[in-house]
DNA sequence: CGACGTCTTCTTCCCGCTCA
DNA sequence: TGAGCGGGAAGAAGACGTCG
């Protein structure tokens, strides 16, 4: 992802000062070469200088915690979710400083590079990263959301802000939520079932982003037709002993992991729930050529091999009947 | 009974995988 | 390495349900 990376540190040094650098190119290139102080304005604001730090790879765990209003969550963090990074730091170390302010408890905050953050950790690598002294909430909230708009959140995350935005008023509906973030109601649908569902059922898949509306979609309808003590009893297999159901499978390649995760967790529900659609109420009323089924006060014809005559005699009846 | 909001389904497009 | 295939993503639009 090194061309939308590239991106982002155009929008966040795009107003450097000019002692470092006047254009987004020179900006660019300083943020490259890790210069160790760069001076920029903040959401077009006030101009904050950064200061460049590098953290050792045993210490990144303990020296440096991600903004709790990051939209990211960091539990989907494992080395599927994060293997565009991961391969090219293990290669050539990390390309492009963080971004973070410093904490009340001394802790960097990490603002932009949360994915990095993880990687740094999972790969045992120096983690570099601009730290600024004081940025308030609303501008480390600025800085988190620019950064996160170059690798898409998941339908899980995004369906975490919607929920907020909704709660907190900012949007009407799901209408208003789907002009927002500039996507399809349908999404706006899928997004808040996503973040209707436990984190312990989406841990079990190697990466949660990999998940798209349909599956979504389908995982939550099987999910939510589960009694609450089987919604429980299947979270329980998805947490016990042997790690994340991902882990347990010999399938190679995300993809396969995906398919397989599905499929076990799909077998699990039957399992706590024997299909009791079984109690199929069709009937059969001539063989392989009438059948109906009725529910409630409906009623559903199904005939096949039907020729126009026979076709318009029923029609005529029921229209006689019902009208 | 109508109007509004939400959900589902249909269709098209794109991506990645497999096999020759 | 390229062609064919299957599966998934996304939007549009119609169906459905609910509320006043």
């Amino acid at each position: 992802m090194a061309i939308k990376t590239s991106d982002l540190n155009a929008k966040l040094f795009g107003k450097a000062n000019k002692r470092r650098a006047t254009t987004p190119q020179e900006a660019q290139t300083a943020a490259k070469e890790q210069a160790q102080v760069i001076e920029l304005s903040v959401a077009g604001e006030d101009m904050v200088s950064f200061e460049l730090v590098r953290i050792p790879a045993n210490e990144v765990a303990t020296k440096t915690v991600v903004f709790a209003d990051n939209a990211r969550e960091q539990s989907f963090l494992n080395e599927h979710a994060l293997s565009d990074v991961l391969t090219t730091l293990r290669e050539r170390g990390q390309q492009y400083p963080a971004v973070g302010r410093k904490g009340k408890d001394g802790k960097i905050e990490v603002l932009d590079g949360s994915r990095r953050r993880m990687s740094c950790i999972l790969a045992e690598k120096e983690f570099l990263i601009y730290v600024a002294e004081d940025i308030n909430s609303e501008h480390a909230k600025f800085l988190s959301d620019v950064a996160n708009a170059h690798k898409p959140l998941s339908l899980y995350e995004k369906g975490k802000e919607m929920q907020a935005k909704l709660e907190s008023g900012e949007a009407e509906d799901q209408k208003a939520l789907a002009k927002i973030f500039q996507c399809s109601e349908a999404l706006v649908s899928g997004a808040l079932k996503a973040a209707s569902l436990p984190l312990e059922l989406l841990q079990a898949y190697p990466n949660v982003g990999d998940l798209g509306r349909p599956t979504i979609v389908k995982l939550h309808k099987q999910y939510s037709e589960l009694s609450s003590e089987h919604q429980v009893k299947l979270l329980e297999m998805c947490a016990s002993n042997e790690g994340f159901v991902w882990q347990r499978s010999q399938a190679q390649g995300v993809a396969r992991l995906t398919k397989e995760v599905s499929e076990t967790i799909e077998n699990w529900i039957l399992e706590l729930s024997p299909p009791k659609k079984a109690i199929n109420n069709k009937v059969d009323l001539v063989k392989g050529r009438a059948s109906y089924t009725r529910k409630g006060a409906n009623l559903a014809l199904n005939l096949k091999k039907v020729d126009d005559e026979t076709m318009q005699d029923i029609l005529n009846f029921i229209e006689k009947k019902l009208g």
